[in-house]
DNA sequence: AAAAAGGGGAAGTGGG
DNA sequence: TCCCACTTCCCCTTTT
């Protein structure tokens, strides 16, 4: 009873959310393609047209917080929620569900309607009636979309001052999404590479004249002069900043530099997103392996491969708790898998020489060194495999799959038989061939093994600045540079300092707005404390490091 | 003289 | 809970 009703309110949603979208029409931010309509005529007519006929939907790349108590258009998905809410009610009276203990409020309820039945604006509501809102829409809705804006709302409780400020985050992820799709069409359309870095000087300018067509069509065309006549990469244009933008899209650099910023995001594998994510895999990567080679030392009667006859191999990953005994025939053959397919990623890092110097270089970490193993076994060739998360499982947007578990990337095979199914074999991965091993065990129950505490991860300001002072053929000599290198004296440029602390703050993470103030701060504590990074060099924008610390 | 930068105390933050 | 490596704020001093 319960199912079908669900199914009715399902319909009952989709019917409504179809008629909203039409109604939604009307929600929308600012469309400076409207106030543009000529733009779809522009091309380049030395060349030709740069691109197919589309319709490109302009929208501001900045969201604006909504003033106080100022009445909002009532995004979709709330709209959505906030009728399923409705709706559902509406049924469950209709047939007098038993198991319907409490209908929303009246207040609610009403509040809903006086929402939908004004075109989709949002009058102002109380906080306290924006928390009661949400609640019952969490409560009478499956609708995902309630439960986001519920997500968006208890947290807050009653601080929340109106559902303006709810909506405005929702419009602001919305817009991300729409961003996101934009930019998938836009490359799809234009045949872009997703990833901005591996743009030609061709492609940037396509982006580029994209990009004005959608913003202020009327110069469009002299910014893809600009580019004609200075073509630049994509990598190089993926270092500008915003001000260096200035000479190719004027008043629009801020703009372009955030659409760029955007576009940016999570491609290349020089991008800080890409590291962090690596820097996660790693620390998986390190955590399972400490609970493998708990799970392989634990069990030290471990008898040979041989004596596995009857086995109901399950191949789990190994259990967290160092205590718990795994059946020694399914631990054998787990063993027999895991140094033959883990160890040789163990002992080497599994990313790319690229990956691994850009890797390194930000967080300083070295790769992990894994005992041998107590026994030999012949290992697969692993030539051309990369490892683990090796750089073929990088996608081509150089994003690295949120799937990957560490038996992915070669097949193998176990041919044992299931318990519950007699006859059946299991096919697992890579075909392994189980030899009795030749095992000499000390006495005793063996140690849990020990690893040494990783090195500190986290970006640290001195290494960063070494590492910007010695690449002098990137952009980082215009920020700062050596003044006298053998005795680590070096200088930031004055116009180019807060940059520099800003990108210091981004790679750090989480920390958008760093200024040169206080990254000097941070840089003056270097001259104090027991390890002395640095000495002070009393000359304006002038730091000095400590022998030892000089690369 | 004014602006920019340096200096440093103190409290706070976030991750390990 | 503690420690580290900053970060933030603030106020004073020094340099340009």
């Amino acid at each position: 009873m319960q199912q079908q009703s669900s199914l009715d309110f399902s319909c009952a949603v989709r019917a409504r959310q179809s008629s909203l979208i039409q109604q939604n029409n009307r929600h929308t931010l600012d469309h400076p393609a409207r106030s543009h309509p000529q733009q779809a005529k522009l091309a380049n007519p030395q060349h030709g047209p740069l691109f197919p006929e589309a319709s490109s939907s302009s929208q501001p790349y900045q969201l604006q917080p909504p003033p106080v108590r100022q009445r909002t258009v009532l995004p979709q998905n709330i709209q959505v929620a906030l009728s399923a809410a409705v709706l559902y009610q509406q049924q469950q009276q209709q047939q007098q569900q038993p198991y319907l203990q409490q209908a929303p409020s009246t207040s609610v309820r009403h509040q809903a309607h006086n929402m939908l039945g004004n075109e989709g604006h949002v009058m102002d509501l109380s906080p306290s009636s924006v928390t009661s809102l949400a609640s019952e829409l969490s409560e009478y809705s499956d609708d995902s979309c309630s439960k986001e804006f519920t997500t968006l709302t208890t947290p807050l409780g009653s601080d929340v001052p109106t559902l303006d400020w709810v909506i405005y985050k929702m419009m602001e992820r919305e817009k991300t999404q729409q961003l996101h799709r934009e930019k998938i069409e836009t490359c799809h359309l234009y045949e872009l590479p997703i990833d901005p870095w591996k743009w030609t000087s061709t492609e940037v300018t396509k982006w580029a004249t994209w990009f004005m067509r959608k913003t202020n069509p009327t110069t469009a065309q002299d910014v893809t002069t600009t580019f004609e006549n200075s073509p630049i990469t994509g990598e190089s244009l993926a270092h500008f900043s915003e001000t260096e933008l200035k000479q190719y899209f004027g008043e629009l650099s801020s703009q372009a530099h955030e659409c760029l910023r955007l576009w940016l995001e999570g491609m290349s594998p020089r991008g800080y997103d890409i590291q962090r994510h690596l820097l996660d895999l790693e620390r998986s990567k390190q955590t399972m392996l400490e609970q493998l080679i708990d799970v392989m030392n634990h069990n030290d009667s471990i008898s040979p491969a041989s004596e596995v006859e009857n086995p109901s191999v399950t191949l789990t990953p190994p259990h967290s708790d160092y205590d718990v005994p795994l059946s020694s025939s399914s631990d054998d053959a787990f063993r027999n898998v895991i140094v033959q397919h883990i160890k040789p990623e163990y002992t080497a890092f599994p990313f790319s020489e690229h990956c691994m110097s850009e890797y390194q270089n930000h967080y300083n970490i070295t790769p992990l060194k894994c005992p041998e193993p107590p026994y030999h076994q012949t290992q697969p060739d692993m030539s051309g495999s990369g490892g683990i998360f090796g750089p073929e499982t990088i996608g081509p947007d150089g994003m690295v799959p949120d799937n990957l578990g560490p038996f992915i990337d070669k097949e193998y095979k176990l041919d044992i038989e299931s318990d519950d199914e007699p006859g059946k074999l299991f096919t697992v991965k890579e075909e392994i061939h189980i030899e009795p091993p030749p095992i000499k065990r000390k006495r005793g129950r063996p140690r849990k093994p020990r690893f040494p505490k990783q090195k500190r991860d986290q970006p640290i300001l001195y290494k960063f600045i070494l590492k910007h002072l010695n690449n002098p053929s990137g952009d980082s000599g215009k920020y700062l540079n050596w003044v006298n290198k053998p005795e680590g004296l070096f200088r930031f440029y004055s116009a180019r300092k807060d940059e520099f602390a800003e990108m210091w703050g981004r790679f750090k993470g989480k920390r958008e707005h760093m200024t040169y103030q206080n990254m000097a701060r941070a840089l003056r504590n270097y001259t104090r404390g027991n390890r002395k990074i640095m000495t002070s060099v009393r000359k304006k924008l002038h730091y000095k490091f400590t022998p030892l610390f000089i690369q």
